[in-house]
DNA sequence: GAGCCTTCCTTGAAGTTTAAACAAAATGGA
DNA sequence: TCCATTTTGTTTAAACTTCAAGGAAGGCTC
């Protein structure tokens, strides 16, 4: 019987060459739209996410915890990119009538404006680095694998509080 | 004939539901491996990246330049990420005899220690985050498209000292 | 309604990344 | 050789993210 404590699963050569391309095809992509948007618009992909939601959402305002959620960031983080928006005019915060401690994230006829003025050119960048190379068998089994692996994975601060959870 | 400037190919409905996959699976998972990373070895997931590309190296050591190319990322982030592991010391710079400019980023044993110590849990996270929720077929899709992706983008900084080129 | 816990969001500090500017050494012609 | 250009890597400051702490309001229980 072998006494070596556990030798972990290393992942084989086939697995290496999958994991390190999805590495490597994520994280340029993630920074070819960031850049785009930085240049385009002044700012990172992931605020342009929170535009996004807002203006997808009833009377275009959010709760800053839903909004968080969406965009699957924490609160704290959340609550600093609104600041900065909002410096920008995109955004503006509003209290909440029935829940005092509340803050509605709501998007201004600014923002609005900002976000129909530049999502051509970031859906344009989308579809270029990946719709437009990809067959439509491979779109749709990408979607299956990225539903599985979200799946998998906590949302953050599921517990942030509870450190008896954790 | 239609006046309209070039209306934008919005995604379809089927489009939009993988791009959010893909979004929603690829941030939960950089943030889940990096706060695993952080809370076993103290360090964000790019970190690690860069003390296994020192590991994989002849005499465990690589060029600013190449180490850079390959983890994705410029040479003035490489510059304050090896800042931050040699006050570790898991890194030590070491200059290039033949070229006078250049600097080696070079494993410690210190670093090599902590690598091996670590590994092991970051491997297994990636495969319960990933390869243990895929089927076979589906890991080599996913191969096969994030090479088709990566192949599209742009390396970081081609052409960064050519500005005329952007 | 007092006390206690939870939820909502913000804050400040520390750490990381970016963008732009820079110095030094190498390179490539004229 | 001389000079312009490129390459290499660092530095500074600003922007962004994370982490831990905390204030204020809501909810629950007795």
């Amino acid at each position: 019987m072998n006494t070596a404590p556990d030798e972990p699963r290393w992942l084989t050569d086939e697995e290496q060459r999958v994991w390190r391309a999805y590495l490597h095809a994520t994280t340029l992509l993630e920074d070819h739209l960031d850049r785009q948007l930085q240049r385009d618009a002044g700012m990172p992909h992931i605020y342009y996410g929170l535009l996004v939601g807002l203006a997808e959402a009833p009377r275009r305002r959010l709760r800053m915890t839903e909004l968080a959620m969406q965009a699957k960031i924490t609160r704290s983080r959340l609550s600093h990119a609104i600041a900065r928006l909002e410096k920008n005019g995109w955004v503006r915060r509003e209290e909440c009538p029935s829940d005092k401690r509340g803050q509605f994230a709501v998007l201004t006829d600014a923002g609005t404006e900002v976000l129909r003025r530049i999502a051509p050119g970031h859906v344009a960048a989308v579809r270029q680095a990946m719709f437009d190379r990809l067959s439509t068998e491979q779109q749709q089994a990408l979607g299956e694998i990225m539903q599985i692996v979200a799946e998998g994975l906590q949302p953050r601060e599921a517990g942030a509080d509870l450190p008896w959870l954790r």
